[in-house]
DNA sequence: TTGCTCCTCACGTCACGTGAGGTGGC
DNA sequence: TTGCTCCTCACGTCACGTGAGGTGGC
């Protein structure tokens, strides 16, 4: 067949991988060389091994672990690109969980650091907390972090849907309208990665209810359109969910901090008619 | 002082820690016990320890590092939240560089699966491309990995500077205007991230020279006025800025492509005026 | 007396990078 | 003959989680 062999480190050099990349994807059964010489171990691939070489990189550049690539060529191998394709979907939806993660994490960093709650880096600030408050978001914390992950399981769902609302509880007894809207709106969030549009809908409509009730503008009406946008979508209703994308677009513009108007963007940004 | 003490299981309840994370932050010296029986290496809490830890999970939930976490709070011990801040604002670029990582993988990967490329899941399909397309490619999104990083030496910003002009260069040779047009963009981006105007601004006009020359309008016109407002901001040119980010968001509404408008939308929210 | 809490190791995670110490090939 | 390449261990990374095996406290 082919009579042309190549040391590993040609071979690494033509597929831009490291030498010892190479010699791990070897150990894990990824990509073996075509050849070892008995007496010095030296590795030798071939050279119709480069393509597949190149395609692992290429992979390996979009994060996809080495596990779930493995599945990805075997598939491949098999024919199945169809296969292929869901188990990249699937990977897909982990890195967009951590770029949710990392949105709320840079979010919150920057208002810390815009110095309002600076103090709490200053000794002796804080005192003991109304320990209820400190549930409610503590619930809300940990609602998001259930909503990052990307392993649950369907009691996992049902924990994290009550958490959701506890958390919303919790602050409707000793919040502000603020706060009675941001647990709405965290309700509805939960309930679209959940894929249910009716109750999605239902807290969305709250939201902006509060919202309209209380003379809430700013940030926070903008964010109960994205709420209500975000639900149509996963509703299929594509007419109602390009206008409420609209109206949060419009209303963002006059959203007055800089930090909010991001946050809003990138959750916006996720929203596809 | 104090002489109420908590068990090490209360004392978790309170902060929100686990008692494994506890155990090793004692390890860590970063949070330990006020006392420990000899007799039973029971580990015992004071209350006004309760605050401290809070804070430790308040910026663990931020996913500020152990090591970054115990400067943090030696600064704040030390009276000094100055330095707290300006440690939080370095994690905070890391994070940043993490989420632009991210959504550079999520956009790489929603093209993939849309279908022009999955040719390359099915077997076979690649055979030997363009050698000197394969290396301006590489050099491209090697530059991307180098901007991300956060640890760059100045001889890994020079290195990355020739890198992304030579990705240019090589594009020039084979490419089309398109690809010169990203290679532009690339250049300019890189130096805005050097916090180098000047050349920023130089190679955010050519891109916006070549989309123009060669009728190149949609996204890629839009990412021109986008490398224009980013080299504005690094000029301290507001006004500048504030209109080529209105620019590049009215073109925004005119991307044909929603993955392609969610990329520019992410990109325009790192901007601030 | 029964659970419940607490303890200390030891190992696993993820994909390699970094030596150490030694040998083959042009 | 000199470098350069290649080899195989062994260890480190990061912040804990997961047992195993055992003991103290209400």
């Amino acid at each position: 067949m082919t009579e042309e062999l190549l040391s590993i480190g040609r071979f690494g050099r033509l597929t831009g991988l490291t030498v010892k990349a190479l010699r791990h994807y070897d150990a894990e059964d990824l990509l073996k060389p075509h050849e070892v010489d008995p007496s010095t171990a030296y590795r030798y691939y071939g050279v119709e091994q480069v393509e597949r070489g190149r395609l692992i990189r290429r992979l390996r550049d979009l994060d996809v672990p080495l596990d779930v690539l493995g599945d990805v060529l075997a598939a491949r191998d098999a024919g199945d690109p169809e296969k292929a394709k869901e188990l990249l979907e699937r990977h897909l939806g982990h890195v967009e969980a951590g770029l949710w993660h990392h949105q709320r994490v840079a979010h919150r960093l920057r208002v810390l650091l815009s110095g309002e709650e600076t103090s709490m880096l200053e000794p002796n600030a804080q005192i003991e907390q109304d320990e209820r408050r400190q549930v409610a978001t503590d619930l809300f914390n940990e609602t998001w972090t259930m909503m990052e992950r990307t392993d649950r399981t369907p009691d996992d769902d049902l924990r994290m849907l009550h958490m959701a609302h506890a958390s919303r509880f919790h602050w409707g007894e000793i919040g502000t309208a603020s706060h009675r809207d941001k647990g709405e709106w965290q309700v509805s969030r939960v309930y679209t990665v959940l894929g249910r549009a009716e109750p999605a809908l239902f807290h969305a409509r709250a939201c902006l209810r509060i919202c309209e009730e209380n003379d809430i503008t700013d940030w926070e009406l903008a964010f109960a359109h994205e709420a209500l946008a975000r639900a149509y979508m996963v509703a299929g209703e594509r007419q109602q969910t390009e206008v409420h994308l609209r109206r949060a677009r419009e209303l963002g513009e006059l959203i007055a901090d800089p930090e909010d108007k991001a946050l809003l963007d990138q959750d916006l940004a996720t929203i596809t008619v």
